[in-house]
DNA sequence: GAGCACTGC
């Protein structure tokens, strides 16, 4: 069914035709929202579920993280925001809703709620969180679970003891959530409803619902491991299987049986904790064993119906394949924009080329083929340009990360073509060391990047493997916690007053092997004593939102006298990379990044391009020519200006600066990554000095291609080889100072 | 000579 493009001299791929092969977001199975409404949702579309398809986040647009918020609701938090001295976005003036018009929209809102196919399920729903403790609820894409259950269980009473909670993976998530929920409540953002995520909480004492991200939820427990404020606990994107959605999954249940047992005691102060947990997909039932053997409860969703096309061979070249794909659809098909998924921005990128190059080609009859790629290194205009509609008579073809899987929602997508792979973070628990490598996606992932076909018309799925390499793949992919460093983790537990992480009650255990490796660092960092318990030091690195080495950095530099310079030089390693190097523009933005360049490494660079930025007041031109990517700056901002309230909190002077005596910041340093090291070695190449593991230095790194004696890191990932990123040159002198206990013999 | 995506009272 697919020709040829002949002037374009390639080959064809040819794609199963399989009638059958339609799905609908999926499965057909019990459930107990209405499941004719899923079909009679394909042909015509009611305003009702265009809202409640805008209810789902829409997109990573700045402005959509940056509320306007309503000068009537102003928290004092959010007064000092808006004083904030550098550089934002102009906000958009938004004159304020008057409360006549907030109630009109909400009584307009209802008609909408009560057609959701959800509302059917509205007595079941509230009848099983009443009459249980936990609940499992699957609901699909579009079915509105997500916006409508917690004020089902509003109205239904449960926030009269305490704050119903909703748990997000994202931030943009819970913003626009909130917003959309408080709307529909008929009250401004901030009062019966709110949000809370970081650096922007709008909710009060008196929020009934609140939307947060779940490490929000986690740092909460730090203070109040009883979470009693809460009277209902929703984990949401429970599917996700974030690290902090499962460490979150083992504290809910403890607290919960906590709160019963109080309650058992004859606490009446106390109330029972109602545990929702929601997911998007079907095999909920891992969730519903660990807790209890909960409910199952279904919700069908509004999904258009999408075709999936598998490849009859297997293709040995995916961007090649994709390339082809495109153009076949582009000169076959009906109107609608194109998503391929890609593993990252260098295949992105080569696909966009090659895809102008064959574009020339195309007949004068075809539309023009535009390539838009998208992906999260990018500056927030370039991310932007994506939402533009192509004009008429022309196709765009989006060309993606896994951005577009969850993050970004792109409108106009009738046609997938899924590569089948995508680069995933994993960790070596037995030698302790990262990697960051093209893989096979999971199934689930699969039906995930099916559905973005079907979101507003019927759509096709071109996937570039053959079926029987589909039925190969894992049903899900690895939870986090079983493939990342759980350091962090560890630390959280240790300080929510759970003494042996080993026996923490986790749905999917972490390797032995993991643990182990993360109870040695903290030891090492002195977070933990010779027993495993949580040391002094520990306890107040576990208060500080950034990684136990940063944390040890932070206090180390109290008695060094650098925590200014700590602080700032931290801040500016919370994001990727401050600096934007668009690969059309590299030579023009290496050169800007020489103004700001220390022969001592990646630290004092970054910290005199934060000098730099600060005396330009955060001006977004200057960071345009100077390469410097403004939003990442920004957060680097905010990150600062918390750090500064935590070490004051802390009892530490957070203005301590050492003025030009660098070297002490970089000895600072040390105190949390000694471990980080490597020395040249007379072959010109770095060995680890702990491992002894060949190390390069990566391309974006100050330090690329030149020899010093000793080096420190803070980041090693194996790629194509393992690469170091954060490097600072040193003197090998000063690391038995700074790690007596590691280095004192060696170098004495 | 090159890094997927999230997140922190």
């Amino acid at each position: 069914m697919f020709n040829s493009i002949k002037s374009a001299k390639r080959k064809v791929i040819t794609f199963d035709d399989d009638e059958e092969n339609i799905s609908s977001q999926g499965h057909d199975t019990q459930s107990t929202a209405a499941p004719a409404e899923q079909k009679s949702s394909k042909a015509t579309k009611t305003k009702a579920q265009k809202e409640s398809e805008s209810s789902e986040p829409t997109s990573t647009a700045e402005s959509q993280e940056e509320p306007t918020p309503s000068t009537t609701t102003l928290t004092k938090k959010q007064k000092r925001q808006q004083q904030h001295q550098y550089d934002r976005p102009k906000k958009i003036a938004n004159k304020e809703p008057t409360t006549e018009a907030i109630i009109a929209k909400a009584k307009d809102l209802k008609k909408h709620r009560e057609a959701l196919p959800i509302y059917t399920a509205r007595d079941i729903i509230i009848k099983e969180v009443k009459e249980n403790a936990c609940v499992v609820i699957v609901g699909e894409t579009g079915s509105g679970k997500t916006t409508q259950i917690p004020q089902y269980l509003l109205e239904a009473g449960l926030a009269a003891h305490g704050t119903i909670s909703v748990t997000q993976p994202r931030r943009v998530a819970a913003i626009n959530l909130a917003k959309r929920v408080a709307e529909e409540v008929g009250t401004p953002i901030g009062q019966k409803v709110g949000y809370s995520i970081r650096f922007d909480d709008t909710s009060s004492k008196d929020s009934l619902i609140k939307y947060m991200t779940d490490g929000i939820m986690l740092r909460e427990l730090l203070s109040d491991r009883l979470l009693l404020r809460y009277s209902v606990i929703i984990l949401d994107e429970a599917h996700e299987r974030t690290l902090r959605t499962d460490i979150l999954f083992g504290m809910v249940k403890s607290i919960q049986k906590k709160r019963a047992d109080m309650i058992q005691a004859g606490r009446r102060d106390i109330q029972p904790l109602k545990i929702v947990i929601m997911s998007a997909t079907l095999d909920a039932e891992k969730f519903s064993e660990y807790f209890y053997n909960a409910k199952i409860m279904y919700i069908s969703g509004r999904m258009f119906p999408v075709k999936i096309l598998n490849t009859v061979e297997p293709q040995s070249d995916y961007v090649d394949s994709a390339l082809v794909t495109a153009f076949q659809i582009h000169q076959d098909e009906a109107p609608g924009d194109i998503l391929i998924f890609l593993t990252g921005q260098e295949e992105i990128e080569s696909l966009e080329k090659l895809i102008e190059e064959y574009a020339v080609d195309l007949p004068p009859t075809v539309g023009k083929l535009i390539p838009c790629p998208i992906f999260a290194a990018q500056d927030s205009a370039t991310q932007q340009k994506i939402f533009e509609p192509a004009p008429h008579g022309t196709r765009k073809v989006i060309l993606a990360t896994n951005i577009a899987e969850t993050s970004i929602t792109i409108p106009n997508i009738r046609y997938v073509v899924d590569t089948g792979c995508h680069k995933s973070r994993g960790y070596n628990a037995k030698i302790g060391i990262e990697s960051l490598l093209v893989e096979p996606i999971s199934k689930s992932s699969a039906r995930q990047r099916m559905g973005r076909a079907g979101r507003e018309a019927p759509g096709l799925c071109f996937r570039l493997y053959t079926e029987d390499s589909f039925d190969q793949l894992d049903e899900d992919s690895i939870p986090e916690i079983k493939r990342c460093n759980l350091e962090s983790a560890i630390l959280s537990l240790k300080a929510t007053g759970i003494e042996d992480p080993t026996k923490f009650d986790f749905m999917d255990r972490p390797s032995k092997s993991g643990l182990l490796k993360s109870l040695e660092h903290l030891y090492a960092l002195e977070a933990l004593d010779d027993t495993g318990a949580l040391t002094e030091i520990g306890k107040k690195m576990a208060a500080f939102p950034v990684d136990p080495p940063y944390a040890k950095v932070l206090l180390q530099s109290e008695k060094m006298e650098c925590t200014k310079e700590a602080i700032e030089i931290i801040s500016l390693l919370s994001v990727d990379t401050i600096f934007s190097a668009p690969s059309s523009k590299r030579e023009e933005a290496n050169e800007a990044r020489q103004k700001f360049m220390s022969l001592d490494g990646d630290h004092l660079t970054l910290l005199n391009t934060l000098r730099a930025y600060e005396s330009v007041k955060g001006d977004r031109d200057w960071c345009r020519e100077n390469f410097i990517n403004s939003r990442h700056m920004r957060h680097v901002m905010d990150v600062r200006k918390q750090l500064i309230e935590f070490c004051e909190r802390a009892g530490m002077d957070p203005r301590k600066s050492c003025g030009h005596d660098l070297e002490i910041v970089l000895k600072c340093f040390l105190a949390g990554f000694f471990q980080n090291t490597a020395l040249l070695q007379p072959d010109s190449t770095y060995k680890s000095i702990l491992g002894g593991l060949t190390v390069s230095i990566h391309p974006s790194s100050t330090l690329f291609g030149k020899k010093r004696e000793a080096i420190m890191y803070n980041e090693l990932v194996f790629t194509t080889k393992h690469y170091i990123r954060g490097v600072s040159a040193l003197e090998s002198a000063w690391l038995s100072q700074a790690a007596p206990k590691y280095f004192g013999n060696r170098h004495a």
